[in-house]
DNA sequence: GACTTTATATAGACCAGTCGTTATAATATA
DNA sequence: TATATTATAACGACTGGTCTATATAAAGTC
């Protein structure tokens, strides 16, 4: 039963998923947990950094899974991206735009300051891109072509993350979503 | 003669475009300026808001004037857009992964906290998109069209920098020119 | 079963340092 | 002398991190 460590984790992905990084500070994450300091650092001896790892990885695997299922139900490569990309524009809206891109703001405030968690960033970005890219080629996509279309998905949906939630709207998403859709139809 | 003040602005956009908004101290931003605190409020009475303000706009425009003349270099669109992000791509390889989206860190961290800031951002990423949008439009692409291209060029380049920093290589950035060029070339 | 020992986990005071901000004094410039 | 700018000192609030004390519970011993 793990419940206070489980619970100093879900908080500290809320409150960075909202805030960022920097401005999450451990005061707040224990406030919001419920658990005290003490509790935080018997469970995460290294602070916030192995906290941010853990978090990090927590959230990369949860939105790992969301690809993998989302991707598994169309079997149209260029409907299914497009469907999940509207998925997370739902989502993005649905929080009032205060949240979208979880590992977006660890992945560029650390980037300068923890080799650490900087690894961990590129190798949960790398799995959802595997995943794509997986698709691509079951699709019989050429390999390459698979890959480099799997890092634009990636990409362009971290960029319209943060773009609608800077325009307070989901034009960027759903912009990208068609885009993406034309993108992988076109090019087998 | 605004030496001083735009020293401080200088140091500032350098110091955010590395480190990101809340990493970034006032001590630091003087330190690296070679200015007095009391000359930082007293070129910005408004604090770190104002002062933030001031730079994102000063590197925004920058920016924007990059994105122009480098489009009205080269006619054809889609060829413009790609040398435009490999661009950007030998930008990011030169600073040794530790500079790009100067303003993306800003975007994100105060997306919550302050409305002013969001706003500004909004504003600037606007006004690229914009520029993306009159250099399609030029080539007779479908207003519709061509806004949605804009979007989709815009997201896509902040994400493959995102991307491409954590990585700590080109590829997406090279992946993002090669398709962005296809689907601009393709969608007339 | 009763008692002791050991590990697990909670609880929060406390540290040095930094944050953004304010206030005030000194100094240039006109 | 008046104004514009520089230069520091200090403020309260907060930061991540350390520390000790305490409760809880499991395991070992008689």
């Amino acid at each position: 039963m793990t419940t206070a460590r489980d619970q100093i984790i879900e908080a500290t992905c809320e409150l960075f998923e909202m805030q960022g990084y920097h401005a999450t500070g451990l005061n707040q994450i224990i406030k919001k947990s419920g658990s005290p300091k003490g509790s935080l650092y018997y469970y995460f001896p290294g602070g916030k950094e192995e906290l941010t790892a853990e978090a990090i990885n927590y959230t990369g695997q949860i939105i790992l899974q969301r690809i993998e299922s989302s991707l598994a139900t169309i079997e149209d490569p260029a409907v299914a991206i497009s469907t999940f990309i509207l998925f997370v524009a739902q989502n993005v809206h649905a929080s009032g735009y205060r949240a979208g891109g979880p590992i977006t703001t660890v992945a560029l405030e650390t980037a300068t300051t923890s080799e650490k968690l900087s690894e961990e960033c590129a190798k949960i970005y790398q799995s959802w891109q595997t995943a794509f890219t997986k698709k691509l080629l079951q699709s019989n996509y050429n390999p390459q072509q698979a890959e480099s279309l799997a890092a634009t998905i990636i990409a362009s949906l971290e960029g319209g993350i943060i773009l609608s939630r800077t325009y307070k709207n989901v034009k960027p998403l759903e912009s990208i979503a068609e885009q993406m859709s034309k993108l992988v139809a076109a090019y087998k």
